[in-house]
DNA sequence: TGTACATCAGTGAACGCGCGTTCACTGATGTAC
DNA sequence: TGTACATCAGTGAACGCGCGTTCACTGATGTAC
């Protein structure tokens, strides 16, 4: 067996960390096998040692985020398995409404950057996304002080105020109604996570 | 001039509903102007005698919500210019928050339907967009009893929790997951608007 | 240790299809007389 | 009132390009001896 199977992990990867910096910032259907194989340093026909089709890539490139980014941010979050602390939540919250995550449009969530396309894709591409909402939601629920009818509301609700305020404000790129939006949001989280 | 300009207003105004239609459903990329035109009872070469290019349709199909659909809801809303109320804001999001809206893909609002592909697509079609977002906050603004900082805040962040609500529901189709996130919107819009 | 070999990741030309757009035309309709 | 005409909305064939996918190949690498 020539190259190690080390090599083609290595190889899948950087085709899917390609590829999901370019759907993020050009949606699933505006980007091709090409441009995702020239930005990962590859040539179009080796594509397919690699992934079924193009849709396979997507669920790929949406995952991915779970454990890279995403990880990350946890980290940087300073999630806390140990002491779950509703300070945890408004680190996150800070980070993903914030100014720098609505202009970084190659390392955004993926939730903020698909949601219309995710819609319109196939069932897998949906349950990459789902898991990436669960996680989230997981996160909220877990440093509100576990399962409970009223901290699960909460926590949907705060996952759908920064997601939903993040897509609103993407849309309107180089306005001034974007930063009001995203603002807004943020305080409006805020204030759902004190009361 | 043979056919009168009333005729071509008609056909014209057939090719955006039918567009409207179908970029809800399929998304801008997904639907070609063959669709669109046979649709709308046409032919494909007419098209560019009402519209410069498939551009300039997007726009038009944002636009036309406003004073179609989007009409008719701020009627049966009962929205009252004359007697602005919280009850009426109340009505509209349970309206636009309501399991009918998450399941009329043809009927919903494009804000819902669309927010990537409007970010990826040209100028017009955001300005579009905006102008669709700023009526749905002047609707909300009008309704807190007028211009003011915090009714201000409260009407951006109740646009970006209904839009955002919906669009992170009409992700996960079949999903318990959507219903359960866009009744946690209402509540937490409810509660907003109650604060 | 060195060499021949087998494997399969990666290459790039080619295929086929679909879509946006163009264009020569056709024929329905309002107007002039 | 009736008829010939001019206009232009609508038709549908054709063009050209781009993209997903296939395929015969090449050449780098690990293994067997």
């Amino acid at each position: 067996m020539p190259y190690s199977l080390a090599h083609k992990e290595e190889t899948n990867k950087k085709i899917v960390e390609s590829a999901r910096i370019l759907f993020n910032r050009h949606g699933f259907v505006n980007v091709t096998i090409d441009m995702v194989m020239e930005n990962a340093g590859l040539t179009r026909g080796g594509f397919y040692n690699h992934f079924k089709n193009k849709e396979a890539l997507y669920s790929a490139a949406v995952s991915s985020f779970l454990m890279g980014r995403g990880a990350e941010w946890r980290e940087e979050a300073g999630v806390n398995v140990e002491k779950p602390s509703i300070e945890t939540i408004r680190h996150m919250m800070k980070s993903y409404l914030s100014s720098e995550h609505l202009g970084d449009l190659d390392g955004q969530c993926p939730m903020i950057a698909l949601p219309s396309d995710v819609a319109r894709a196939g069932p897998e591409v949906q349950t990459s996304y789902q898991d990436l909402l669960e996680a989230m939601i997981w996160l909220f629920e877990h440093n509100l002080g576990g399962k409970s009818a009223p901290s699960r509301k909460k926590s949907l609700s705060l996952a759908a105020l920064c997601i939903g305020g993040m897509v609103v404000a993407r849309t309107l790129p180089n306005s001034d109604l974007a930063e009001e939006i995203r603002e807004a949001a943020f305080n409006a989280a805020d204030e759902i996570l004190a009361s």
